[in-house]
Formats: structure tokens, C-alpha cells, sequence
DNA sequence: ATTAGTGTACTAATTGAATTAATACACTTA
DNA sequence: TAAGTGTATTAATTCAATTAGTACACTAAT
């Protein structure tokens, strides 16, 4: 189901994370499904556990998904719009930050967001 | 005119950065003006010359500065309005990206900078 | 109680990027 | 030629990030 490359600059975990994200994102993965067990993706994926496991403590940071001792890992059953809100909201933090230091208008900013992914959709 | 923390866990040339593009966009350096050579300031910083010119190559790179070998470093002349959104580009493309990955609206992705840019100016 | 399954805390090794400095070079102007 | 400019190269150092080994803690079923 999900797939690593050792050799990737991105660490592990993160490629994980990105994975499982986008799983959620596409419904591949729903709400109250749990997730392969620390240790049985570790053994699929050939890595450590722990390294399983920072990557599922990423998750349940931002909600994605919701992790109990001895009993396992689920999806989360917050409203998925919540979810992805708060997943982006340090990003949009960091872009008004900066925008705010170089008086960069609203307006602004929106036009060229809406050019960016344009761009970024070609 | 600039000061510096050696001890901040900010590296020198990006407090250095930081503080003048601060200074460009609120008008304290014009267009055309020459910098302090590389040198200078970082005798008065008491930094390695190298560290400074650090910084004056993070500026140029996004065009706030022009930088001439043998002559020395000046404000760009290009407009402000340009340089400060090629100055916040990268930070726009990041946002895009996750924004993607997530399936995240313009709409929606415009909601929550306009809240966030209220929140910060509180 | 025991067992087999779950996640995790703690530690340590290792790597690798980032930062800064020393030094020597290259260009410009007077 | 001299004194000023920026910069390339190299290396030392620090420091955070990543991963793995191991042992612990919790849950559920038997």
C-alpha cells in the first residue's frame, strides 16, 4: 500500500506523512479505519518502527488520525475540511508573516496565489 | 544602523537580511544608494567579512540589491512592487503546494489568510 | 495470570547540512 | 601601483535531524 526510498533526501517518515495525507485526502482511507499496525508496516516497509511510528505521531499532531495505546491507530472521524485547515494554517501563518514585513496588500497576495497554481497545474 | 546577535540561534546573515529588507521596503534605503561595503560592516559587527557578504548575496539573489566586484553593493533600482513579490515567491509556491496535496479551494485557501492576517495584526 | 498484540519512551550512533572563519584571489578606480 | 571593492575555496565546527536498538506500558483475549 505505501512505499519508501531509503535513499530520498526526504526522511522516511516524512514520505510517509505525505503518503498517507494524500490517501485520507483521496477517500483511499476513511474515517475509523485503522491504520497497519507500528510494527507490521515497519516489517512491510523494512524500517524501524519508531520510524513508523514519529510518522504516525505527525499525523495525530494535525488530526489526521488518532492513535491508541495498545489498541492501534484510526482515521480520524473530525470533518475532513477541519482537518486540512489546520494541517495548512502554519504555512498561511508564514506567508502572512512575511507579507505583513514587506506591506504586501491582500489583494496582492491573492493574485499571485492564483497565478502560483495555475503554474503549479501545468 | 544594523546590529547583529552572535548568540541567536538566527543565523547572523538572515538577522542581517532581514533587517534590510526591512529598511528597503519602509524607505530608510532608496534606490540607487550604496550599501556599506562588505568589509566595513563587518568590522563594525565584528563578523567575518564573508558573513556579510552572505547576506549581500541572499539579497541580490532576490533582486534587492545589485552587486558590483570591484565596485561595491547598491539598492536595485527595479520596482518595489516587483522585488517584494519575487521576495515572497517561494513562500507562496510552499503554500500552493500543500494546498494541492490537500485538495485545499482557492476560495477556501483565500478565507483563511484574510482570518489569519487579521489574527496576526492583533 | 498469561500471552500476543498494540504504541512509545529513552538512549545513542550517525549522518549531513548549516554556519562561520581563514585565506587567497579577482576586479575597479584613482 | 595602491587601496578599495566583492568572492571563491577550503576547512573547522557546531548542531539538528534521522534512524535504530532496546526496554517499557498498555489492551484485549484466553
Amino acid at each position: 500500500m505505501f512505499t519508501v526510498d531509503p535513499k530520498s533526501s526526504l526522511p522516511i517518515y516524512e514520505q510517509l506523512v505525505a503518503q498517507i495525507i494524500r490517501a485520507i485526502a483521496r477517500g483511499l482511507l476513511r474515517s475509523g479505519e485503522q491504520m497497519p499496525s507500528v510494527r507490521e508496516l515497519a516489517s512491510n516497509l523494512l524500517v524501524n518502527p519508531n520510524t513508523v511510528s514519529r510518522a504516525y505521531q505527525e499525523l495525530e499532531s494535525c488530526n489526521f488520525i488518532v492513535t491508541m495505546r495498545g489498541k492501534g491507530s484510526f482515521i480520524s472521524d473530525l470533518p475532513l475540511e477541519q482537518v486540512k485547515h489546520a494541517a495548512i494554517q502554519s504555512h498561511i501563518v508564514t506567508l502572512c508573516t512575511v507579507a505583513d514585513e514587506l506591506s504586501i496588500s491582500n489583494d496582492d497576495l491573492y493574485q499571485l496565489l492564483i497565478q502560483t497554481r495555475e503554474d503549479l497545474s501545468c
